[in-house]
DNA sequence: CAACTGTATGCTGTAGGCGGTCTACGAGAA
DNA sequence: TTCTCGTAGACCGCCTACAGCATACAGTTG
């Protein structure tokens, strides 16, 4: 049923995948993570995916690979594969290393800073702030993201921008909610944050990204407290392994 | 032939396997790449290797999107496997992201040393200056990434420990020749560093590491410049695709 | 001689199937 | 009642097989 959807991602008929399913099953699985279908820590059994999406077993195993190296399911050899269900204290280092390495790419970018880029940023800003006044949260969270990838990028360290995107996503795979309350002081800080880029001031770019990404992480731990543990849900069927290690 | 190796590590003939053959498989690749054995650029036939090892492709293929997530190789769909090819700018940007790893995990070591943490790390440093004094090159940086992945793991982040090893072991396969050259130097330094950490001052952890890292990174330019450039031969049938982009 | 086209070969991506292991569950004994 | 053990079912890991595309090469044409 999916996998007309799954195999023919354009319009025309006949013509030849370009992609391999594995990375769609991988896009299918990650939407189905991120939009809580498959919810922390339950069991992913092969067959089933596979007779969901329409396609065997390979490709489901290999997708789920992909995701096992993006940390977002875990792969317990003989056990099959779960959801990745986030403790508090992975939550909060991962938020650490987050603003370790945003912080340093806006010390790059503002190093390294050129009139096309910054343009480019200005760009997503007002994007950004229009997206605000118009109170679509959707579309602010998702320029949100495009605006700290430009940044990473204009870091000139692909290596780091890598880095940077995939802990990105992890983390915003937690504290989406909180992204919803903080809309125009974010945009606020991101706009002093491009400036400093701008101005080629590396240390205050720095600071000001340092800041900012501290202070999601506040807001994530206040969140934290007021719906204290989303605790995952007994494992539909299989269970963990006996010593998780 | 290899087949019986990689299946049963133990020595107990009829237990059952308890790691799954794609990680050995894993491990086995990975051994030939870091030795040399399978070249940067090479094109890696799933067939050839399955022969190899005596296994099927499935295990095979299974390594290679794992070998793929660390970034040992590179998979391009419809084309197969190669192994990454590093630019001189990758590494040059790997280095960078080492040493803000690792600076970081200095740091956060020192903020969270314990007297029996610290003591491990002495007893790493005492068997490294041993093995510089037995002129052991190879325990020697055996010992300094067990020095290292010691430090990280003492900070308390395990997200970010892990980071840092997945970039170290990269690093470490473009300058290994490197550490070869500066063996007392560097465990000189490494004492400073366990003596900063151990007296919890982390800003001067912090700058031992950053100062440490920067010198292997010297001499990574230093040496690149003697042997410029370790071009990948021509892959050995199939080319890469036409647009790598 | 150069460029193009048709054909052959090798490889990848996917499907389907088999053996072995693990979990779940019910019966029987303490 | 509770614990132990045996059985049945389900699932994972791996192997084999096949369809389709990519590449290489030879023959042909301008």
């Amino acid at each position: 049923m999916l996998r007309t959807e799954l195999a023919n991602q354009g319009a025309a008929p006949k013509i030849a995948r370009p992609v391999p399913l594995r990375e769609s099953v991988f896009e299918a699985l990650l939407e189905l993570i991120l939009t809580g279908h498959l919810k922390p820590g339950q069991h992913l059994a092969e067959s089933e995916l596979a007779g969901l999406l329409g396609v065997s077993r390979q490709p489901i195993r290999e997708a789920l690979q992909l995701l096992s190296g993006e940390g977002w399911v875990d792969l317990h050899p003989g056990h099959g594969a779960f959801v990745h269900a986030p403790t508090v204290e992975e939550a909060d280092q991962l938020l650490a290393v987050r603003t370790l390495l945003e912080t340093e790419s806006a010390k790059l970018a503002a190093r390294h800073s050129t009139p096309d880029g910054v343009q480019r940023l200005r760009a997503l800003c007002a994007r950004g702030l229009a997206a605000v006044d118009a109170d679509d949260v959707d579309m602010s969270v998702a320029i949100n993201s495009e605006l700290h990838a430009a940044i990473t990028e204009l870091s000139g360290n692909k290596v780091l921008a890598e880095l940077a995107s995939l802990v990105s996503r992890r983390v915003r795979w937690y504290h989406t909610p909180v992204a919803r309350k903080r809309g125009r002081d974010s945009w606020s800080e991101h706009t002093e944050l491009v400036d400093a880029i701008a101005a080629a001031d590396e240390d205050r770019a720095a600071d000001i990204m340092r800041k900012h990404t501290e202070h999601t992480r506040d807001s994530y731990l206040e969140q934290r407290q007021a719906e204290p543990v989303e605790s995952a849900p007994e494992p539909t069927r299989r269970r963990r392994p006996r010593s998780p290690k």
